[in-house]
Parts: C-alpha cells; structure tokens; sequence
RNA sequence: UCCCCGAUGGUGUAAUGGUAACACACCGGUUUUUGGUGCCGUUAUUCCAGGUUCGAGUCCUGGUCGGGGAACCA
C-alpha cells in the first residue's frame, strides 16, 4: 500500500467513540459471538425530551452501525408515577425520530414473575432478608460516606422465616412500609449502594399493565440489569449518573448466575437556556406556564415537532454532539443550526408577510393580474417553480420601510429602490402615515425594464423584500417563539427558581399575517421558508382550514448588523 | 470525611507516545434577485507541579478544580 493511500484510509475513516471502540474490541475477540443488541429503557413517567433523543440514537444508531439491533422497554416498576398515556407518547416519539425496535417491545412488568424468582433465589443463597424496620432507622444504619454502616437486626434471618416473610408480603398480608426485601452484601462498603439495598417494597398501588396483580414492586437496581440480562442485552448503555450503580449491577448478575450484560456510562446532553428534568417540565405542564408536553418551547421531542423541527435535523443534532465521559453543555444553536442545514436544502420557499403594510404600485393599472415565475428552493432546482401573481396592490413587510435610513440601510425607503422578489425593481414615490406617525402605505413605481430574470434597465437595487399580492393573500396566524428561559442555567446552582426564570417573551402572536395563497393547503408536517424571515409550520394543535395557525421554527440566521 | 468519574479554543468532539484536528459560535472578507446559502480567513503550546522517554494532551506520582454517590425514585 502505498502513502498515498494510508492518507487516504485516514482522511474518510471517521474517529471512533470510546463505546464504539469497545463494541470494536468485543467484536474482534468474539464476545456474544458477534451478537451486539441494545436497548432503550425510558421509564413511562413523563414525555421523552431532546435529552432523550440523544441516548435513543446513541443506542439505536450503535446498534445498527455495529449489525445487530435495538429493543425498546419501558422500566415500569414504580406504578405512582407511570401511564400508559406516558408509554404511547414514547412509542410515538421514537418512531418518529426514525428508529425501530426490531428487538422487540418490552416492559420490566413483563418480568415480574421472574424477578420474584430471583429474589427468591437470593433468599435462598442467604443474599437477602427481609428488614421489619422503618425507612428512617434503615437510613441511620446505612453509616455515611467514610463511616461504616451498622447491621439491621434482622440481616440475620433464617431463610425460612425470610422465604414465609417474602411470601406474605406477595400475598398481601403486610401493610405498605411494614417490611422491605434487602440484598445481604457489606454494611460497610465503600459504595453506599452496596450497603444493603432495599429490592423489593411494598406498594398498593394499581401498575398501568399488571393492575392489582402485585403489592410487591422491584426496585430500580434489583430489575435493571437482570431485565438486560433476561433480554441478552450485550451493551447497556446509560448515562453517568448510573456509574455507582454498576457495581451493584455486576453483583445481582453475578450472584444470580445469569447471562453478563456490560453496563457502559456516558454524559447526557445538557442544553443552556432550558431543563432536562422530567419532574421539572411536568411542573411547567401542571402550572400552565406552557401549553402541554407538546408546547413548543419545550425541549420534548414533542414540542419540537410541533414547532418545526425535522427529525434528520435532531439526529444530525445528535451525532455533532458526540459521545463522551465528560459533563457538557451544548449550545443551543448548535440545534438550530442542525435544523436551518436541513431546512436549507429541503424546504419549500414561500412568500409571507408578517406584519403587513400596504404597498401601491401607481404606474401599474388597478385590475392587471401577471403571473410572474419563482424557484421553489434554489438549493434544488428538482423542486420545480411555480407562479406569483402581482399586481398594483400589495403587502410588504413594515419592517422593509424607514424614513430615516443610513447607508447600510438596503431596503426601501425615501429617495430608494428595491427589487420585489422574482418581480420589478419599485422606487420610492410616497407614503402615508396615521395618527400616530405610523406609516400605512408605501406609494412606488415600477421601473420599466427591471422584470426578473430579464432586467435591462441598468437600475441597481441593493436589497431584495418579499411581497404578497392584495388579492392572493391568505390570512393567518403566526406564532414566534423565543427561548423559555432567560438565563444560560435556568437550573443554576439551587434547582428551586427556574419557574421565576420564565421569558415573558417567549411567545408572540401575531394576527392577521399575509400568506400567498397556496399556503392555505400547507399539510401538518411539511415545513416551508418563509422567504427572508425563517422555518415555518403548521401547528398541528390548533390551525384549521379557514384559520390558519403557524408556528415558527427558528428565524433564518439574521447578518444584518443595522 | 470516604468511594467513583472527569479536565484539550467561547461551546462540543478528535488526536490511541511522533509535534493539537473537525464542527458550531464569534469576527473579517467574498459571492448572491433571501442582509439566507456557498466560499475564504483569524481564534488553544492541552488544569498545576514533578517524573519516565530521543520525544508526553496521551504513561506514572502528587495536587487543584468540576461532576456523581447515603430515596421503600429511575
């Protein structure tokens, strides 16, 4: 091989992340028999956000790099905060962001039956015992950090008392916090999680799937990893804040003697001006200070679809964000970005006006109607043309009008020209104003010569505006978002005034917007470039034929320093 | 006070002992019938101190800073 190509080798071969790099190693030494099968395990207790998006394409997107596939399930074993409304939203969630389960769908309460097994087992191995004592006195025993833990009275139980205990607890006859199900290991290890967890509780409590079935509940640690074994997961990936659990994770597999899932932590995705924490967007649903899980101004993959973003744009997200050990904070316009590169290339050009004058072309005959023609997207001339009427009366933007003006100023106004997009080159004649010196109406004449794509009239028109015709437009409502919150952290140090950190601003309504005309057929789901100004869609929630609703997805980037 | 993890430009991620790369952001230039897009350019001696080595972001030792850890939550 020559230099050359060693060069070549190198410059296409993407770096590897440190999961791809040990999928890599266990592949070459033929670990799992070449098997590799994740899985994603969100508990149904809230609607899954863009944090989420990312371990989902970390999972999914491994799995499916390395040849093997993904199971989807639902870590159900704590019935007081789940739902099944919860697990249709995931379901919907994922399978829009474009994966597929193809190993399957499960739920932890599909393992009930085995896990009590296995807790049996414990018991009879003398790995586990029932503790009679309050959550306050198990607390005062577990010692702290540094300061061993001291033994429950109980820890040493018969097996057959703890064997008969376990039973009636199953059956009922144990009152909620009377008793707990406990793993036998060291009192005094240096992992507080090792110090005799709690596995099993009691709980009364109707579970979304298995209804009045248990009164018994795993807890987190004594179902998780033995649901990845039971499934044969290879690789269980999670974030970090489950680094401590891994070693209580290698004990119950090990002590249970059943298939070795490898637990692998990395970071999860912290964005600035907005939470990550499920508790915490509930709090903002509950409290109304948005409009349900969906709003678009949450960070939920829910509330991104409806405010525009495209799922290539979020996996695109994903993957620029990367995988590694070390906590982050990602800039939010590296989401916006991911979206505007995807937009760019693929969304439909269309002309609206937002917050509307009018604009009067004298030397243009009232009634005369041509039909001028326009790029869709001029990124992609596959996506054809289409035509625009213009006429004498039309809408421009308020914002494309000053009086007073400098020379970085582009667009109209007194003494200027303007191109109309794909139409004429207009020069300033007048304009009118209310009472309030608000200007009404712009007065101009077209310049003769200047049609689009034909111009021979050697006049220069510096800035471009878009424009409706009076008699196309359709009428709509536009929503503009802005971001939730008004600092970088809104988390910052204590986790207890994020609701006082709210942005008053963080949404704008805006009524009685222009739109050409096609846009009264725009379907959910496809979303447009409203020429100057930015991605917009169609709110799923309320627009409706005949009243219109759109939400902005994120402006164009804006290099106008004026 | 003990255990675990981490530390590379403004933000992320790479460099796998051979002389710091890529993306986003920012700033500047250029192209443009979207002040969009595209294109070009500027921005770090890798937390500190020792050590090993011909050679250290990478290995070793110690420190500093940050994150996580005691729930009948996940």
């Amino acid at each position: 091989m020559s230099n050359q190509e060693v060069e070549e080798g190198n410059a296409t071969k993407k770096p590897l992340n440190f999961i791809e790099q040990k999928i890599e190693a266990d592949l070459a030494s033929g670990k799992n028999e070449g098997r590799i099968l994740t899985r994603f395990p969100p508990e149904p207790n809230g609607y899954l956000h863009i944090g989420h998006a990312k371990a989902i394409c970390v999972s999914f997107g491994l799995a499916a790099k390395y040849g093997g596939i993904t199971n989807l399930r639902f870590d159900d074993t704590n019935p007081e905060k789940e739902s099944v409304e919860y697990v249709d939203a995931i379901r919907r969630d994922v399978a829009w962001l474009g994966f597929e389960w193809k190993g399957g769908e499960y739920y932890t309460s599909d393992y009930f039956g085995q896990l009590y097994a296995f807790a049996q087992q414990l018991i009879a191995q003398g790995q586990a015992y029932i503790d009679d004592q309050p959550a306050e006195e198990m607390a005062a025993q577990k010692g702290a950090p540094g300061v061993p833990g001291t033994a429950s009275p109980f820890r040493d139980r018969s097996i057959e008392e703890n064997q008969r205990l376990f039973e009636e607890m199953k059956e009922g006859t144990h009152a909620e916090g009377s008793r707990v199900l406990r793993a036998r290991i060291d009192m005094a290890h240096d992992n507080m999680l090792l110090r005799d967890p709690v596995i099993y509780r009691i709980k009364f409590i109707e579970h979304h799937r298995t209804g009045s079935d248990w009164v018994i509940y795993p807890m987190y640690d004594f179902a998780h990893g033995q649901s990845d074994s039971i499934e044969g997961i290879t690789h269980s990936l999670c974030s970090l804040e489950f680094e401590n659990h891994r070693p209580l994770y290698n004990w119950f597999i090990q002590a249970l003697s059943i298939f070795p899932s490898e637990q692998t932590e990395f970071a999860r995705l912290n964005l600035n001006y907005t939470i990550m924490s499920k508790r915490k967007l509930l709090r903002l649903v509950e409290e109304d200070a948005v409009d349900g899980w969906d709003d678009p101004r949450m960070p939920t993959i829910s509330g991104l679809r409806r405010r525009g973003y495209t799922p290539e744009a979020i996996r695109e997200f994903a993957d620029r964000v990367g995988v590694a050990k070390r906590n982050n904070t990602i800039d939010v316009g590296l989401l916006e970005w991911a979206l505007r590169d995807d937009l760019n290339r693929r969304a439909p050009r269309v002309m609206a006006v937002l917050n509307p004058i009018k604009l009067v072309v004298l030397n243009v005959p009232e009634g005369e109607v041509e039909w001028l023609k326009t790029d869709n997207n001029p990124e992609d001339p596959e996506a054809g043309t289409r035509e625009l009427p213009f006429g004498r009366e039309l809408w421009m933007e308020a914002d494309d009008f000053r009086v007073d003006v400098n020379k970085k100023w582009f667009r109209l106004a007194p003494g200027r020209a303007v191109r109309l997009k794909s139409a004429y080159i207009v020069e300033y004649v007048d304009h009118k104003e209310d009472d309030q010196g608000q200007v009404t109406e712009v007065h101009v004449n077209r310049v003769a010569n200047s049609k689009s794509g034909e111009d021979t009239s050697g006049v220069k028109a510096k800035g471009t505006l878009h424009w409706v015709a009076a008699s196309d437009a359709v009428q709509a409502e536009v929503r503009l978002y802005d971001r939730l919150f008004l600092s970088e952290d809104p988390e910052g140090g204590e986790d207890s005034n994020y609701m006082n950190n709210l942005n008053p601003d963080s949404l704008q309504v805006l009524s009685g917007c222009q739109l050409e005309h096609s846009l009264s057929e725009a379907p959910v789901g496809t979303v447009y470039q409203f020429t100057r100004l930015g991605y917009f869609t169609i709110d799923s929630k309320y627009s409706k034929p005949g009243n219109l609703v759109f939400n902005r997805a994120v402006t164009l980037k804006d290099g106008w320093k004026g």
